[in-house]
DNA sequence: GATGAATGAGCTTTCATTCAT
DNA sequence: GATGAATGAAAGCTCATTCAT
């Protein structure tokens, strides 16, 4: 039976190629076929669902953000203290990446070299995750808990900073250790700083020292 | 007519051009032919310098870390206090990259297109680069500036990402604005965190209320 | 939704919407499913009518010559004289195409494309219509009013080519233009030639014997 | 050894293996392969040669027309009788065409593939071509040789379309024969036209002399 | 060293055609 | 008969790289 419709998971299982691929290859080093073929269809079905190669791009990037964000935002609003939801947030951002190194990669490197990476950067999901996060440090700030003076734009964009060099780095190494293991240790430094605190002798919130 | 001895300069004028085009136009879409025009040379005098295409990327990271990473070194012997050190890097770091959009671009996109970007990141002069920082925050635990239970390598991941990340939304930005203006602001957060430092909640010399 | 059951004139709108494509797009650049779109039907149900794309153009011929030679032979069977016959005819062939500048565009230039050009020109009614012009000539060698050393096959070839080339010109110009304002011309060129009548001069040798 | 410079004849040799290859298979199923081939060169070299492959097309017409026009120009140039001019425009273009078949191919078929067939055919050289031609009769016409209330324009057009019909006609037969031996029926039929002369009857019907 | 004409492998994309429904 | 999603062969063109000069 071929549905008349579209085929469903047709559409998803060149994605994932596509991301298997990327992540292994690199975009411009990857070719439609291999694509086709690791999703068992024709190089032209490629092209009944995508407009050319450049678009798997910005399709993936969404194909992962949607859910994620919609998840993020279900968790997001079990938690009611601020400092849980940033930790919860760093939580989900180092689970989905570091369960997933093919997807991690193309996130990470291959994203940018999308044409129109900038857009995909400035505008859609990524700004949608940049609001969330700004939201979180908002609500923090109103609740007391984080400083007054902050500077919750530029202190969102820190914090993806951070999360998105310990996936990279993490992408570099070879996928090797577990990616979650950062998420205490970052949110300790997020939150507390490096500088000691003037009670130095309180044991920092959840903060396991690696060795 | 060209010169038929030795142009001083043209190697460098190569990369001048590659950081250009590659800002302008990305890695894969800028054509030797591109680069040869704008620096003036044929497009066989390219291959005279450099191997092949691939290789102007480490050329140019090398051009611009080597001379950077010396002029860094150089300023922070210069500073005894950790925190200034920390300081000062941080400020080099957005200055140089601040001052030309389209070196940062091709630093924060195009570099990525190496095949051998993993080993650009992993090794070499980014690898001196971390190991700089971590020094710095090394230097400021045993000094007690810096807590003592601080994962230095991990926190120099943390700020190379904070920087990485203002300098990548700065160019997307389209590299308006002043990068610099964030050096404060992110050295602030670094150092002291998000959250109220304990003497915004109690007095300095009055110990830590309990959690 | 569309019909089930056998659709009366499918196959002309077929035709008529590749006339169409065909005169506007050319035929390499006309894609079967344009002709399909235009003609509201599906791409598949073109090759229920016809073989191939290539087949179209025969069909095309066939469709507009089948009418057309019907018409000219009662047309001519009315006019007993050889020369009135031969200026129908002109009126005939110039209207048929002056009217629609499509199809005018398809027989001048299209028609060529087909990989059995040469067999559709040689053989079947384009033969049949250099036959009719033959035999026009026949009788009006016969009759006396055309000359007696008439090389008919020529003399029909040639007086085709007027025709054509006029029709050419004409779908070259953009179709601006009335193309039947030529008949007149072309008629009294192919029946008296470019020279002046032997009348203005005196005889060659001795005069010619009036009939 | 190669050449530093375009090598000479490189790109004579891309046209004629271009005009040899469309003759025999078509514009469209020729491929720049098989021209590269069969010129010696790599499929790039048509390429710098020669924008795509479409630009052949008008190009093989240039580069025939050309010396064919200069040629033309100084016969005609010779001969002081315009009825002699016509005669030898005649033997010229029956023998250019005729002399090689598949030259005459891509003249009567594959030139109208062209995308601006329409551009070649009414300006440049072909539009010379018509001015020669009717050049020729104006002066006939001034000389009282041919008749005064004579459509020059016309008339011109009509000869080009009995000589480019009696090529295609050749050409679709297959090249037998010999084209040349057309000329001087043809010169008779287009200076005396196809009736007996007017001195054996009355003055023509409905002949209507244009503007 | 410098040049740039020449190379040709390799890719994306198109589109005529098929066939299960 | 009608459909249109799927197919996959095919080819125009690009461009990194070479090498004779």
């Amino acid at each position: 039976m071929r549905e008349t419709s579209e085929q469903p998971g047709k559409r998803e299982r060149i994605l994932d190629a596509a991301i298997a691929a990327f992540s292994r290859h690199g975009f411009y080093r990857t070719r439609i076929r291999d694509i086709a073929r690791a999703a068992g269809v024709a190089d032209g079905t490629v092209y009944l669902y995508f407009a050319n190669k450049e678009d798997l791009l910005p399709a993936i990037f969404e194909e992962v953000m949607k859910p994620y964000l919609a998840d993020l935002k279900v968790e997001l609003a079990r938690l009611p203290d601020p400092c849980d939801k940033l930790h919860k947030l760093m939580e989900m951002h180092l689970h989905r990446l570091g369960r997933d190194r093919g997807l991690a990669t193309v996130f990470q490197v291959e994203l940018r070299h999308a044409t129109r990476f900038m857009e995909i950067y400035a505008h859609g999901y990524l700004h949608d995750y940049f609001k969330i996060i700004q939201e979180i440090l908002d609500a923090g700030r109103a609740d007391g808990c984080l400083r007054e003076n902050l500077d919750t734009a530029q202190a969102s964009s820190a914090i993806f900073g951070m999360l998105d060099e310990a996936v990279t780095a993490w992408v570099v190494r070879g996928g090797e250790g577990d990616l979650s293991d950062r998420i205490d240790g970052l949110h300790d430094l997020v939150v507390h700083g490096l500088a000691c605190t003037p009670a130095d002798e309180a044991p920092p919130a959840g903060g396991t020292p690696p060795a």
